[in-house]
DNA sequence: ACGGAAGTGGAAGACACCCTCCACTTCGAC
DNA sequence: GTCGAAGTGGAGGGTGTCTTCCACTTCCGT
Protein backbone atom coordinates (compact mmCIF):
# COMPACT_ATOMS: atom_id res chain seq x y z
CA UNK A 1 0.00 0.00 0.00
CA UNK A 2 1.49 3.58 -1.18
CA UNK A 3 2.09 5.98 1.58
CA UNK A 4 -0.13 8.29 1.05
CA UNK A 5 -3.13 5.73 1.06
CA UNK A 6 -2.11 4.72 4.25
CA UNK A 7 -2.06 7.98 5.47
CA UNK A 8 -5.61 8.77 4.10
CA UNK A 9 -6.93 4.86 5.92
CA UNK A 10 -5.46 6.60 9.10
CA UNK A 11 -7.22 9.45 8.72
CA UNK A 12 -10.53 7.81 7.68
CA UNK A 13 -10.24 5.19 10.67
CA UNK A 14 -9.46 8.01 13.11
CA UNK A 15 -12.42 10.27 11.57
CA UNK A 16 -15.08 7.38 11.92
CA UNK A 17 -13.88 6.84 15.41
CA UNK A 18 -14.74 10.26 16.44
CA UNK A 19 -17.91 10.74 14.94
CA UNK A 20 -19.41 7.05 15.87
CA UNK A 21 -18.10 7.62 19.78
CA UNK A 22 -19.80 11.49 19.46
CA UNK A 23 -22.62 10.85 17.31
CA UNK A 24 -23.42 6.87 16.99
CA UNK A 25 -23.33 4.65 14.18
CA UNK A 26 -26.20 6.39 12.49
CA UNK A 27 -23.72 8.79 10.67
CA UNK A 28 -23.15 8.69 6.53
CA UNK A 29 -20.63 7.56 4.94
CA UNK A 30 -19.93 11.15 3.18
CA UNK A 31 -20.06 12.48 6.60
CA UNK A 32 -17.12 10.68 7.92
CA UNK A 33 -15.43 11.33 4.24
CA UNK A 34 -15.96 14.99 4.81
CA UNK A 35 -14.40 15.08 8.46
CA UNK A 36 -11.36 12.72 7.34
CA UNK A 37 -11.04 15.34 4.39
CA UNK A 38 -10.93 12.58 1.66
CA UNK A 39 -13.85 11.51 -0.98
CA UNK A 40 -16.00 8.44 -0.27
CA UNK A 41 -14.61 6.45 -2.96
CA UNK A 42 -11.40 6.28 -0.83
CA UNK A 43 -13.14 5.25 2.14
CA UNK A 44 -15.05 2.79 -0.02
CA UNK A 45 -11.53 1.78 -1.41
CA UNK A 46 -10.81 0.58 2.19
CA UNK A 47 -13.56 -0.61 3.77
CA UNK A 48 -16.09 -1.88 0.87
CA UNK A 49 -18.93 -1.91 3.42
CA UNK A 50 -20.03 0.65 6.43
CA UNK A 51 -20.30 -2.53 8.58
CA UNK A 52 -16.25 -3.34 7.73
CA UNK A 53 -15.73 0.58 8.43
CA UNK A 54 -17.66 -0.16 12.49
CA UNK A 55 -15.75 -3.46 12.86
CA UNK A 56 -12.07 -2.03 12.21
CA UNK A 57 -13.03 0.87 14.38
CA UNK A 58 -14.49 -1.35 17.15
CA UNK A 59 -11.61 -3.74 17.10
CA UNK A 60 -9.59 -1.80 19.15
CA UNK A 61 -12.00 -0.97 21.87
CA UNK A 62 -13.28 -4.35 22.23
CA UNK A 63 -9.60 -5.56 22.85
CA UNK A 64 -9.48 -2.59 25.42
CA UNK A 65 -12.57 -4.02 26.99
CA UNK A 66 -11.63 -7.67 27.44
CA UNK A 67 -7.80 -6.59 28.54
CA UNK A 68 -9.32 -4.58 31.10
CA UNK A 69 -11.70 -7.14 32.20
CA UNK A 70 -8.45 -10.02 32.27
CA UNK A 71 -6.87 -7.60 34.39
CA UNK A 72 -9.45 -6.77 36.65
CA UNK A 73 -9.98 -10.75 37.14
CA UNK A 74 -6.66 -10.93 38.51
CA UNK A 75 -7.20 -8.58 41.36
CA UNK A 76 -6.77 -10.57 44.93
CA UNK A 77 -9.50 -9.12 45.96
CA UNK A 78 -12.25 -10.55 43.74
CA UNK A 79 -15.18 -8.29 45.00
CA UNK A 80 -12.89 -5.09 43.98
CA UNK A 81 -11.73 -6.68 40.98
CA UNK A 82 -15.93 -7.51 40.31
CA UNK A 83 -16.97 -3.67 40.75
CA UNK A 84 -13.53 -2.43 38.86
CA UNK A 85 -15.21 -4.37 36.00
CA UNK A 86 -18.56 -3.07 36.41
CA UNK A 87 -17.57 0.30 36.59
CA UNK A 88 -15.05 0.25 33.49
CA UNK A 89 -17.20 -1.56 31.00
CA UNK A 90 -19.96 1.11 31.77
CA UNK A 91 -17.50 3.89 31.82
CA UNK A 92 -16.51 2.74 28.44
CA UNK A 93 -20.04 2.58 27.07
CA UNK A 94 -21.09 5.95 28.40
CA UNK A 95 -18.18 7.44 26.85
CA UNK A 96 -18.89 6.20 23.39
CA UNK A 97 -22.03 6.26 21.70
CA UNK A 98 -21.36 3.73 18.80
CA UNK A 99 -19.41 1.21 21.62
CA UNK A 100 -22.67 -0.53 22.14
CA UNK A 101 -24.51 0.24 19.29
CA UNK A 102 -22.05 -1.71 16.85
CA UNK A 103 -21.42 -5.02 19.70
CA UNK A 104 -25.36 -5.25 19.38
CA UNK A 105 -25.57 -4.74 15.75
CA UNK A 106 -22.78 -5.46 13.22
CA UNK A 107 -20.91 -7.56 15.53
CA UNK A 108 -22.87 -11.13 16.59
CA UNK A 109 -21.20 -12.97 13.84
CA UNK A 110 -18.17 -12.03 13.84
CA UNK A 111 -15.53 -14.58 14.99
CA UNK A 112 -12.48 -13.36 16.17
CA UNK A 113 -14.88 -10.95 18.24
CA UNK A 114 -16.51 -13.76 19.45
CA UNK A 115 -13.37 -15.37 20.40
CA UNK A 116 -12.31 -12.02 22.74
CA UNK A 117 -15.75 -11.90 23.99
CA UNK A 118 -15.34 -15.75 25.06
CA UNK A 119 -12.50 -15.22 26.71
CA UNK A 120 -13.33 -12.01 28.77
CA UNK A 121 -16.46 -14.02 29.65
CA UNK A 122 -14.44 -16.84 31.20
CA UNK A 123 -12.02 -14.79 32.95
CA UNK A 124 -15.30 -12.77 34.30
CA UNK A 125 -16.89 -15.72 35.11
CA UNK A 126 -14.21 -16.90 37.30
CA UNK A 127 -14.07 -13.51 39.12
CA UNK A 128 -17.91 -13.84 39.95
CA UNK A 129 -16.54 -17.17 41.63
CA UNK A 130 -14.28 -15.81 43.29
CA UNK A 131 -15.95 -13.10 44.93
CA UNK A 132 -19.09 -15.27 45.74
CA UNK A 133 -16.54 -17.64 47.45
CA UNK A 134 -15.35 -14.50 49.59
CA UNK A 135 -19.40 -13.50 50.59
CA UNK A 136 -19.47 -10.25 48.78
CA UNK A 137 -21.18 -10.84 45.95
CA UNK A 138 -24.65 -11.89 46.22
CA UNK A 139 -25.10 -15.47 45.68
CA UNK A 140 -27.83 -15.40 43.13
CA UNK A 141 -25.87 -13.21 40.77
CA UNK A 142 -25.59 -14.61 36.83
CA UNK A 143 -23.72 -13.88 34.14
CA UNK A 144 -26.74 -12.64 32.69
CA UNK A 145 -27.22 -10.02 35.29
CA UNK A 146 -23.94 -8.51 33.55
CA UNK A 147 -25.48 -8.39 30.24
CA UNK A 148 -28.64 -6.90 32.38
CA UNK A 149 -26.17 -4.05 33.05
CA UNK A 150 -25.01 -3.07 30.11
CA UNK A 151 -28.40 -2.99 28.42
CA UNK A 152 -29.45 -0.56 31.16
CA UNK A 153 -26.64 1.64 30.91
CA UNK A 154 -26.72 1.66 27.34
CA UNK A 155 -30.38 3.57 27.56
CA UNK A 156 -28.66 5.99 29.52
CA UNK A 157 -28.34 8.60 26.49
CA UNK A 158 -28.44 12.24 27.34
CA UNK A 159 -27.00 15.41 25.39
CA UNK A 160 -23.93 15.56 26.81
CA UNK A 161 -21.16 12.67 27.54
CA UNK A 162 -20.43 13.94 30.57
CA UNK A 163 -24.07 13.93 31.53
CA UNK A 164 -24.25 10.53 30.15
CA UNK A 165 -21.63 9.28 32.32
CA UNK A 166 -22.28 11.05 35.11
CA UNK A 167 -25.83 9.05 34.81
CA UNK A 168 -23.54 6.05 34.41
CA UNK A 169 -22.05 5.75 37.48
CA UNK A 170 -25.34 6.61 39.62
CA UNK A 171 -26.39 3.78 37.88
CA UNK A 172 -23.64 1.32 38.37
CA UNK A 173 -23.41 2.38 41.88
CA UNK A 174 -27.08 1.66 42.28
CA UNK A 175 -26.45 -1.74 41.21
CA UNK A 176 -23.51 -2.84 42.86
CA UNK A 177 -25.11 -2.06 46.00
CA UNK A 178 -27.59 -4.24 45.32
CA UNK A 179 -25.16 -6.90 43.89
CA UNK A 180 -23.94 -6.61 47.60
CA UNK A 181 -24.39 -9.67 49.39
CA UNK A 182 -26.05 -7.89 52.68
CA UNK A 183 -29.21 -8.29 54.17
CA UNK A 184 -31.17 -11.27 52.71
CA UNK A 185 -34.17 -9.69 50.53
CA UNK A 186 -36.21 -11.32 48.63
CA UNK A 187 -33.74 -11.67 45.46
CA UNK A 188 -34.78 -10.73 42.00
CA UNK A 189 -36.88 -13.06 40.03
CA UNK A 190 -34.39 -16.17 37.86
CA UNK A 191 -34.41 -14.82 34.36
CA UNK A 192 -33.16 -16.94 31.25
CA UNK A 193 -32.11 -13.84 29.46
CA UNK A 194 -29.21 -15.43 27.36
CA UNK A 195 -31.58 -18.22 25.99
CA UNK A 196 -34.04 -15.45 25.21
CA UNK A 197 -31.26 -13.55 23.14
CA UNK A 198 -29.87 -16.62 21.70
CA UNK B 1 -67.08 12.32 8.95
CA UNK B 2 -68.72 9.48 7.03
CA UNK B 3 -68.57 6.23 8.78
CA UNK B 4 -66.25 4.35 6.37
CA UNK B 5 -64.25 7.10 6.97
CA UNK B 6 -64.69 6.37 10.59
CA UNK B 7 -63.78 2.67 10.38
CA UNK B 8 -60.66 3.08 8.67
CA UNK B 9 -59.76 5.81 10.69
CA UNK B 10 -59.68 3.32 13.63
CA UNK B 11 -58.24 0.54 11.68
CA UNK B 12 -55.45 3.23 10.87
CA UNK B 13 -54.90 3.49 14.62
CA UNK B 14 -55.07 0.02 15.61
CA UNK B 15 -52.52 -1.07 13.12
CA UNK B 16 -50.21 1.65 14.20
CA UNK B 17 -50.12 1.41 17.81
CA UNK B 18 -49.72 -2.63 16.98
CA UNK B 19 -46.99 -1.99 14.62
CA UNK B 20 -45.49 0.89 16.44
CA UNK B 21 -45.78 -1.55 20.16
CA UNK B 22 -44.06 -4.79 18.25
CA UNK B 23 -41.32 -2.58 16.24
CA UNK B 24 -40.65 0.68 17.40
CA UNK B 25 -41.00 4.37 16.27
CA UNK B 26 -38.98 3.61 12.78
CA UNK B 27 -41.67 1.60 10.93
CA UNK B 28 -42.70 3.28 7.51
CA UNK B 29 -45.98 4.70 6.79
CA UNK B 30 -46.87 2.94 3.83
CA UNK B 31 -46.32 -0.56 6.20
CA UNK B 32 -48.98 0.88 8.45
CA UNK B 33 -50.62 1.51 5.11
CA UNK B 34 -50.44 -2.04 4.50
CA UNK B 35 -51.31 -3.45 7.55
CA UNK B 36 -54.70 -1.26 7.82
CA UNK B 37 -55.31 -2.07 4.28
CA UNK B 38 -55.10 1.26 2.95
CA UNK B 39 -53.97 3.35 1.13
CA UNK B 40 -51.32 5.82 2.21
CA UNK B 41 -53.14 8.57 0.93
CA UNK B 42 -55.96 7.31 3.26
CA UNK B 43 -53.74 7.64 6.44
CA UNK B 44 -52.41 11.22 5.58
CA UNK B 45 -55.59 11.95 5.00
CA UNK B 46 -56.45 11.46 8.74
CA UNK B 47 -52.75 11.88 10.24
CA UNK B 48 -51.05 14.75 8.19
CA UNK B 49 -47.91 14.11 9.75
CA UNK B 50 -46.33 10.65 10.88
CA UNK B 51 -45.50 12.60 14.42
CA UNK B 52 -49.31 13.29 14.37
CA UNK B 53 -50.09 9.92 14.40
CA UNK B 54 -47.50 9.15 17.40
CA UNK B 55 -49.28 11.49 19.38
CA UNK B 56 -52.69 10.34 18.61
CA UNK B 57 -51.56 6.77 19.44
CA UNK B 58 -49.91 7.41 22.40
CA UNK B 59 -51.95 9.66 23.82
CA UNK B 60 -54.03 7.08 25.30
CA UNK B 61 -51.25 5.25 26.63
CA UNK B 62 -49.86 8.56 28.51
CA UNK B 63 -52.88 8.82 29.90
CA UNK B 64 -52.98 5.54 31.42
CA UNK B 65 -49.45 6.52 33.11
CA UNK B 66 -50.48 9.14 34.82
CA UNK B 67 -53.61 7.73 36.06
CA UNK B 68 -51.57 5.24 37.04
CA UNK B 69 -49.32 7.26 38.84
CA UNK B 70 -52.14 9.30 40.62
CA UNK B 71 -53.16 6.44 42.09
CA UNK B 72 -50.21 4.99 43.37
CA UNK B 73 -49.95 8.44 44.97
CA UNK B 74 -53.05 7.68 47.15
CA UNK B 75 -51.59 4.37 48.45
CA UNK B 76 -52.16 4.70 52.19
CA UNK B 77 -48.30 2.87 52.08
CA UNK B 78 -46.09 5.03 50.77
CA UNK B 79 -43.23 2.79 49.80
CA UNK B 80 -45.75 0.35 48.49
CA UNK B 81 -47.39 3.11 46.55
CA UNK B 82 -43.67 3.97 45.22
CA UNK B 83 -42.58 0.42 44.18
CA UNK B 84 -45.86 0.06 42.19
CA UNK B 85 -45.23 3.18 40.20
CA UNK B 86 -41.89 1.59 39.10
CA UNK B 87 -42.94 -1.48 38.44
CA UNK B 88 -45.93 -0.03 36.70
CA UNK B 89 -44.14 2.39 34.57
CA UNK B 90 -40.85 -0.37 33.83
CA UNK B 91 -43.80 -2.69 32.78
CA UNK B 92 -45.00 -0.52 30.36
CA UNK B 93 -42.28 0.26 29.23
CA UNK B 94 -41.19 -3.05 28.61
CA UNK B 95 -44.31 -4.28 26.57
CA UNK B 96 -44.18 -1.68 24.08
CA UNK B 97 -41.13 -0.93 21.92
CA UNK B 98 -42.56 2.85 20.62
CA UNK B 99 -43.46 3.99 24.35
CA UNK B 100 -40.79 5.01 25.41
CA UNK B 101 -38.98 6.37 21.86
CA UNK B 102 -42.53 8.19 21.57
CA UNK B 103 -41.72 10.49 24.47
CA UNK B 104 -38.18 10.92 24.07
CA UNK B 105 -38.78 12.64 20.39
CA UNK B 106 -42.06 13.22 19.47
CA UNK B 107 -43.82 14.67 22.11
CA UNK B 108 -41.72 17.17 23.88
CA UNK B 109 -42.93 19.97 22.72
CA UNK B 110 -46.62 18.81 22.96
CA UNK B 111 -48.64 21.41 25.49
CA UNK B 112 -51.24 18.52 26.72
CA UNK B 113 -48.32 16.19 27.30
CA UNK B 114 -46.46 18.38 29.62
CA UNK B 115 -49.43 19.28 31.16
CA UNK B 116 -50.15 16.02 32.03
CA UNK B 117 -46.52 14.90 32.65
CA UNK B 118 -46.05 17.93 35.43
CA UNK B 119 -49.52 16.69 37.07
CA UNK B 120 -47.68 13.08 37.23
CA UNK B 121 -44.45 14.31 38.60
CA UNK B 122 -46.65 16.45 40.83
CA UNK B 123 -48.32 13.30 42.27
CA UNK B 124 -44.98 11.23 42.05
CA UNK B 125 -43.10 13.99 44.11
CA UNK B 126 -45.61 13.85 46.84
CA UNK B 127 -45.36 9.90 47.07
CA UNK B 128 -41.27 10.65 47.41
CA UNK B 129 -41.44 12.73 49.77
CA UNK B 130 -44.44 10.61 52.42
CA UNK B 131 -41.86 7.69 51.47
CA UNK B 132 -38.99 9.19 53.08
CA UNK B 133 -40.75 10.33 55.61
CA UNK B 134 -42.32 6.92 56.90
CA UNK B 135 -38.25 6.22 56.60
CA UNK B 136 -38.81 3.14 53.84
CA UNK B 137 -37.19 5.27 50.52
CA UNK B 138 -33.32 6.42 51.10
CA UNK B 139 -33.19 10.28 52.26
CA UNK B 140 -30.92 11.05 48.52
CA UNK B 141 -33.51 9.63 46.52
CA UNK B 142 -34.68 12.70 43.80
CA UNK B 143 -36.94 12.78 40.66
CA UNK B 144 -33.78 12.12 38.26
CA UNK B 145 -33.87 8.55 39.70
CA UNK B 146 -36.82 8.16 37.78
CA UNK B 147 -35.35 9.22 34.77
CA UNK B 148 -32.56 6.72 36.04
CA UNK B 149 -34.59 3.87 36.04
CA UNK B 150 -37.10 5.29 33.20
CA UNK B 151 -34.21 5.34 30.75
CA UNK B 152 -32.24 1.91 31.97
CA UNK B 153 -35.53 0.39 31.51
CA UNK B 154 -35.49 1.55 28.05
CA UNK B 155 -32.31 0.27 27.28
CA UNK B 156 -33.16 -3.23 27.62
CA UNK B 157 -34.87 -4.32 24.59
CA UNK B 158 -34.64 -8.16 23.37
CA UNK B 159 -35.91 -10.07 20.40
CA UNK B 160 -39.77 -10.99 22.46
CA UNK B 161 -41.53 -8.97 25.13
CA UNK B 162 -41.53 -11.50 27.28
CA UNK B 163 -38.23 -11.66 27.67
CA UNK B 164 -37.88 -7.88 27.73
CA UNK B 165 -40.60 -7.76 30.32
CA UNK B 166 -38.50 -10.33 32.80
CA UNK B 167 -35.45 -8.33 32.39
CA UNK B 168 -37.43 -4.83 33.16
CA UNK B 169 -38.94 -6.86 36.48
CA UNK B 170 -35.05 -7.86 37.58
CA UNK B 171 -34.21 -3.96 37.07
CA UNK B 172 -36.92 -2.91 38.44
CA UNK B 173 -35.61 -5.60 41.67
CA UNK B 174 -32.39 -4.54 42.18
CA UNK B 175 -33.32 -0.83 41.73
CA UNK B 176 -36.10 -1.05 44.44
CA UNK B 177 -33.55 -3.04 46.98
CA UNK B 178 -31.51 0.06 46.55
CA UNK B 179 -33.74 2.57 47.28
CA UNK B 180 -35.22 1.25 50.33
CA UNK B 181 -33.49 3.07 53.24
CA UNK B 182 -31.02 0.38 55.00
CA UNK B 183 -28.07 -0.10 55.88
CA UNK B 184 -26.25 3.34 55.12
CA UNK B 185 -23.58 2.94 52.30
CA UNK B 186 -21.86 5.66 50.40
CA UNK B 187 -24.74 6.38 48.59
CA UNK B 188 -24.29 7.27 44.56
CA UNK B 189 -22.72 10.60 44.06
CA UNK B 190 -25.30 13.56 43.76
CA UNK B 191 -26.64 13.94 40.06
CA UNK B 192 -28.11 17.12 38.19
CA UNK B 193 -29.63 14.85 35.45
CA UNK B 194 -32.70 17.40 34.60
CA UNK B 195 -30.34 20.49 33.90
CA UNK B 196 -28.32 18.44 31.51
CA UNK B 197 -31.28 17.09 29.69
CA UNK B 198 -33.02 20.24 29.74
C1' DA C 1 11.89 11.55 -16.39
C1' DC C 2 8.61 8.25 -17.42
C1' DG C 3 5.09 4.83 -17.48
C1' DG C 4 1.93 2.11 -15.43
C1' DA C 5 -0.26 0.70 -11.36
C1' DA C 6 -2.37 2.40 -7.36
C1' DG C 7 -5.12 5.83 -5.62
C1' DT C 8 -8.62 9.48 -5.88
C1' DG C 9 -12.93 12.57 -6.01
C1' DG C 10 -17.42 13.50 -7.13
C1' DA C 11 -21.32 12.29 -9.89
C1' DA C 12 -24.81 9.11 -10.21
C1' DG C 13 -27.38 4.41 -9.38
C1' DA C 14 -30.31 1.92 -6.27
C1' DC C 15 -33.22 2.04 -2.55
C1' DA C 16 -36.16 3.57 1.38
C1' DC C 17 -38.36 7.04 3.54
C1' DC C 18 -42.04 10.93 4.23
C1' DC C 19 -45.35 13.20 2.03
C1' DT C 20 -48.38 15.28 -2.14
C1' DC C 21 -51.22 15.02 -6.06
C1' DC C 22 -55.06 13.78 -8.73
C1' DA C 23 -58.10 10.89 -11.30
C1' DC C 24 -61.28 7.79 -9.60
C1' DT C 25 -64.84 5.63 -6.30
C1' DT C 26 -68.19 5.58 -2.64
C1' DC C 27 -71.45 7.38 0.50
C1' DG C 28 -75.81 9.32 1.81
C1' DA C 29 -79.19 13.39 1.74
C1' DC C 30 -82.58 14.49 -1.26
C1' DG D 1 -82.09 7.07 -8.53
C1' DT D 2 -79.10 11.33 -8.65
C1' DC D 3 -75.47 14.12 -7.62
C1' DG D 4 -72.05 16.54 -5.10
C1' DA D 5 -69.04 16.19 -1.53
C1' DA D 6 -66.17 13.22 1.00
C1' DG D 7 -63.11 9.64 0.66
C1' DT D 8 -59.67 6.75 -1.68
C1' DG D 9 -55.44 4.36 -3.88
C1' DG D 10 -51.22 4.36 -5.95
C1' DA D 11 -47.89 6.91 -8.66
C1' DG D 12 -44.24 9.93 -8.06
C1' DG D 13 -41.61 14.32 -6.01
C1' DG D 14 -38.06 15.41 -2.78
C1' DT D 15 -34.47 14.02 0.35
C1' DG D 16 -31.30 11.13 2.55
C1' DT D 17 -29.01 6.77 2.78
C1' DC D 18 -25.18 3.20 1.06
C1' DT D 19 -22.56 1.98 -2.65
C1' DT D 20 -20.52 1.89 -7.61
C1' DC D 21 -18.33 3.86 -11.54
C1' DC D 22 -14.91 6.09 -14.13
C1' DA D 23 -12.12 9.77 -15.81
C1' DC D 24 -8.41 11.88 -13.61
C1' DT D 25 -4.23 12.38 -10.45
C1' DT D 26 -0.38 10.81 -7.71
C1' DC D 27 3.26 7.91 -6.42
C1' DC D 28 7.43 5.23 -7.12
C1' DG D 29 10.49 1.56 -9.37
C1' DT D 30 13.15 1.75 -13.19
Amino acid sequence: MRVDARQNRERIVASARETFAADGLDVSMTEIARRAGVGVATLYRRFPTKEELVREVFAEQLEACTSEVSRAAEDPDAWRGFCRVVEKLCEMQARDRGFSAAFLTAFPDTVPVDELRTRAEEAFAGLVARAKATGRLRPDFTLDDLTLVLMANNGLVTESVDATVAASRRLVAYFLQSFQARDPLPPPVRLGLRDALG
